[in-house]
DNA sequence: GGAGAAGTTTGATCCAGCGCAAATTCATTG
DNA sequence: CAATGAATTTGCGCTGGATCAAACTTCTCC
């Protein structure tokens, strides 16, 4: 489960909560980090549960979702390698507020939510870059509300798909490539559609050529279009 | 405009941003904050502009809406005495995410950014705060866009009176009242839905003796009832 | 390589709630 | 207190997209 080998602080300089550190501060965090492969299909922790680690992605992806009484859920967040998750629990409640689920092979770094807490308060850089990457994450979840409360579908699925070129867009040989494995299901949860519908739309966008779906992967041909659309033609 | 009478450092401590510190860490703070009325109606600040005072309410109470670019606003969230806003930007892009708004007469506190920034640094008590401020509203805005995806207009809309009143809610004679003054659109636009979806539901609930709407203000007169819509019956 | 599971596509139907319009009530100000 | 503007209520038709159903394709694992 837990790796003996000592973590490498290296690996802490490509993390954004560790972004402009000392290296001194790098290796007191390595020393109290743990390192986990996540195989594929892993449940990192359950929504409701007691946040008995906080989480940082080295490589892999993460799924953070959450579901409401009835059972209705919605993807929070697509996790790529370097971002945190799981660790604002520390600093509120305590208990993990969506479900967290690897999506391919991933590895993570976790702390002991005390230890992390004596971190920031020792080193204030620390919490005020969490304060930025929070903060940005609720900008980004306004602006979704917004979108959700005022667009249509098609619009919103535009929106999610240059979101996620954003995040983990890479070129390649035909157009932009979103790193993340997504079923339509995962794009309908971000999007705040059904299944259907957001099947039906990528459908018709691979048949104007907008869009290629190979294996779970989306390629946007083009980005220029897909923004059009974002915009409401 | 600056009130050229010094803060008093007792008014500081009300304010969650700056809970469980040493009073010497609140002379601090309170010696490079300025006081400002805000009369009602009063535009605090405007989406996009850069970010120049960073604020905190005493008392009153501030609408903060965001605009897309086709006009369709959503409304935020309402801060209410005690509470921080516009404080983000300090530590992310700089630009002010959202409109604000005095929607009753208010007194503010407000801060250079690089000032809040330094306090920040070197007392990390005050950036973990903020950590647990900023990543409380995150949870919330996670929990609208989930009813938003998922969830009927009428539980929505008892969602966000319930809400209201866990942030702002008073006993009265007749039922526990919403302290902020509100405007039919308003509900619609933190609800995300249309004016006249949400006068027809409120004035159902009106007729079915669940609510009282005087003036602005909303008492709603059984809150288990209300309780039971958002459940969904 | 084949069986079963998981994911996708597409059709048909239906309704919550949006958009538009108009009447009515309420609040503010000279 | 009249008058003007703002906010609310209510009616009605229409539609985007949810829901239900079913065929089809693609992965996964033995």
């Amino acid at each position: 489960m837990t790796a003996l080998t000592p973590v490498d602080a290296k690996a802490l300089a490509d993390i954004a909560l560790f972004a402009a550190l000392p290296p001194a501060v790098l290796e007191e965090a390595a020393a109290m980090a743990r390192t986990r492969p996540l195989p594929r299909g892993l449940r990192i922790f359950d929504q409701g549960e007691p946040a008995g680690r906080a989480h940082a992605l080295l490589s892999g992806g993460v799924r953070i979702t959450q579901a409401g009484s009835d059972g209705e859920e919605i993807l929070v967040r697509l996790i790529g390698s370097g971002e945190i998750f799981g660790c604002v629990p520390v600093l509120t409640d305590g208990l993990y507020p969506a479900d967290a689920t690897a999506i391919v092979d991933a590895v993570e770094l976790s702390w002991d939510p005390a230890d992390l807490l004596a971190l920031m308060q020792r080193h204030s850089r620390i919490a005020i870059n969490m304060v930025a990457i929070v903060g940005k994450r609720l900008g980004e979840a306004q602006e979704r509300l917004r979108e959700l409360a005022t667009q249509s579908a098609d619009r919103r699925i535009a929106r999610t798909l240059l979101r996620l070129l954003d995040q983990a867009g890479c070129r390649t040989g035909d157009g932009l490539r979103i790193d993340f494995p997504l079923r339509r299901k995962d794009i309908a949860d971000i999007a705040g559609t059904t299944l259907h519908t957001a099947s039906r739309i990528l459908a018709a966008w691979q048949r104007d050529g907008l869009l290629i779906s190979r294996n779970r992967h989306l390629v946007i041909a083009s980005p220029e279009a897909m923004d059009r659309i974002a915009e409401g033609n």
